[in-house]
RNA sequence: GGCGCAUUCGUCUAGUGGCCUAGGACACCGCCCUCUCAAGGCGGAGAUCGCGGGUUCGAACCCCGCAUGCGCCA
């Protein structure tokens, strides 16, 4: 639907790897893009030269990518509206800088980052005190020339009014208002010749026909400043929607501080795409009073602007873990085993590998309701390849009392492990339901229960108190690899005894 | 310090004046299923709706103040 006018950007700096809270905006711009079918924007706002990190525009793309945010105009696919680097359009925002000084929105300013220290330290503590003093706002034009003379570079500031208030309408907070008279006369090119966000972002969301701003509340201060420029270039501004902010667990902002928050992290840790967005799409947004697991389309077409929360969220790692069992859950053996394929190679051991996988294939089922990301291994401990490690192995040798500890009696485990023997060596075929019948009719003959016999033969063949049922992963295991178990735990009470 | 925004179970949230003795989900606990672990089913505990005042027959919901948290100025 091309003809909608819903265009919305996502404008991240390219300072770091994006964390969770940074691909939560650009998540809600792209539902909200893809809902109304309109147009989701990268743009990369590269203009602070001091925080400036190579790599990490790669780093934002290989997010987006992942989690299967497409853009329809910025880096790499280009747009009516190139260059989309704001480095790249500096003579842009030095062409608005110059209009807004010539009719007198704005003005050159030759504080020194020293004076402007100076002044911030002496007013400390003092109330009502603001952040620029006004000190070059009525600059004389002979004392602008005096200090153009000496070589002053100027930066422009905004000139704020100074009575009245300004206010406008968020869709998510509704109307806000401030005097005007408390804000501040902020910089909108630096001396360097820079833009600040505050310029360039305004001038590019105008000529990008940027129809709706949705952004993290962080700028919701700031918006009372773009609103005088949109109006001071005579733009019309756009729809403004701040929206809340995600949480560490010690309830401030999300930032590097809190280990895991980079999205590529969760991506190495084993988290589906889907499920991060489905989790990521509950954070300060709902559908209804129940319903939680949405798959993409279903976001798309429920996801809008009205319905995101006010209050910021904090970032539950365990509700996401839980979410992406539900999605692996609902994976195919195929397409789970191609995924966890990569993990298990990485954490088995070197002789486990290659992993075969038709051989995957048959155990994944098994593994799939009992992990919860492709990497980890159960209750959120190690990793899947502990998990399965004994289905790869070539013997996983318990010792004795481990054997022994749910069949006390070194006499009747023995008869009931050569039984076993027996049963598996007259298999004709080695399948669980068949397994089941006969092994559940010799713990009835041997007079044990199932739970110690199995218990036992559990032991046996994995070396674990819990595995998955145990004539399933006989089954799997094949039998050759049985009986070599059963056999080598024989040895072991022999030896014991 | 100033300004702004926010405030419902531990967490994510539903709720827009009577349907709320506040609903759902994660986590937690118990029971069922069961060879163990999961998954699943059922149930439980958990929120005096930040506090205090109003308005109203009636307030989580409207108004005012305060507190706290967060954000921005930095």
């Amino acid at each position: 639907m091309p003809g909608s006018s819903v265009r919305v950007r996502y404008a991240p700096s390219p300072t770091g790897d994006p964390h969770i809270g940074n691909l939560r905006t650009a998540l809600f711009n792209w539902l909200f893009a893809r809902h109304h079918g309109g147009s989701f924007i990268l743009r990369v706002e590269d203009t602070d030269q001091k925080r400036y990190s190579a790599g990490a525009l790669g780093k934002i793309q290989e997010s987006l990518r992942w989690l299967g945010l497409d853009w329809d105009e910025g880096p790499e696919v280009g747009g009516p509206h190139a260059p989309y680097f704001q480095s790249q359009r500096l003579d842009i925002y030095h062409e608005a800088a110059q209009r807004l000084v010539e009719d007198g929105s704005a003005y050159h300013c030759y504080c020194s980052p020293d004076r402007l220290e100076e002044m911030r330290r002496s007013r400390r503590g003092q109330k009502g005190s603001r952040g620029y003093d006004g000190h070059c706002r009525d600059l004389s034009p002979a004392e602008r020339d005096r200090l153009d003379s000496q070589g002053l570079v100027p930066a422009v500031r905004f000139r704020m009014p100074r009575e009245g208030e300004t206010d406008f309408h968020d869709i998510i907070r509704g109307d806000v208002v401030w005097r005007n008279d408390l804000l501040d006369d902020h910089i909108l090119l630096k001396s360097d010749g820079y833009p600040t966000y505050h310029l360039a972002n305004v001038v590019d969301d105008h000529l990008m026909d940027i129809s709706h701003v949705l952004r993290a509340e962080e700028w919701l201060s700031s918006t009372p400043l773009h609103v005088h420029l949109y109006s001071s270039l005579g733009y019309t501004p756009p729809v403004f929607a701040h929206l809340p902010i995600i949480l560490g667990p010690d309830r401030s902002k999300l930032s590097k501080r809190h280990g895991a928050s980079s999205a590529l992290q969760y991506r190495s840790e084993g988290f589906l795409p889907d499920a991060m967005v489905n989790f990521m799409a509950l954070l300060g947004w709902s559908l209804d009073d129940k319903t939680e697991v949405m798959s993409r389309e279903m976001l798309v077409h429920s996801f809008d602007a009205d319905r995101i929360v006010r209050s910021a969220a904090i970032f539950d790692i365990e509700k996401l873990q839980w979410m992406n069992g539900v999605y692996i859950r609902q994976m195919s053996s195929e397409e789970l085993a191609d995924a966890v394929l990569p993990y298990l190679e990485k954490d088995l051991p070197g002789e486990c590998t290659p992993v075969d996988r038709d051989y995957l294939l048959k155990l994944v089922p098994l593994l799939q309701e009992r992990i919860r990301t492709l990497g980890g291994g159960l209750d959120n401990a190690g990793s899947v390849a502990e998990a399965a490690s004994y289905f790869f192995l070539d013997n996983v040798n318990p010792r004795a009392e481990e054997i022994l500890d749910r069949v006390r009696e070194p006499e009747t485990a023995v008869a009931a492990l050569k039984r076993g023997l027996d049963i598996m060596e007259g298999a004709k075929e080695f399948d669980h339901e068949v397994l089941e019948e006969w092994f559940t009719a010799a713990a009835a003959e041997m007079g044990l229960s199932a739970s110690r016999y199995f218990g036992m033969l559990r032991m046996v063949l994995t070396g674990r108190t819990a595995s998955p049922p145990l004539f399933a992963t006989m089954e799997v295991l094949g039998k050759e690899r049985c009986v070599r178990r059963i056999e080598g735990a024989l040895g072991t009470l022999a030896k014991g005894a």
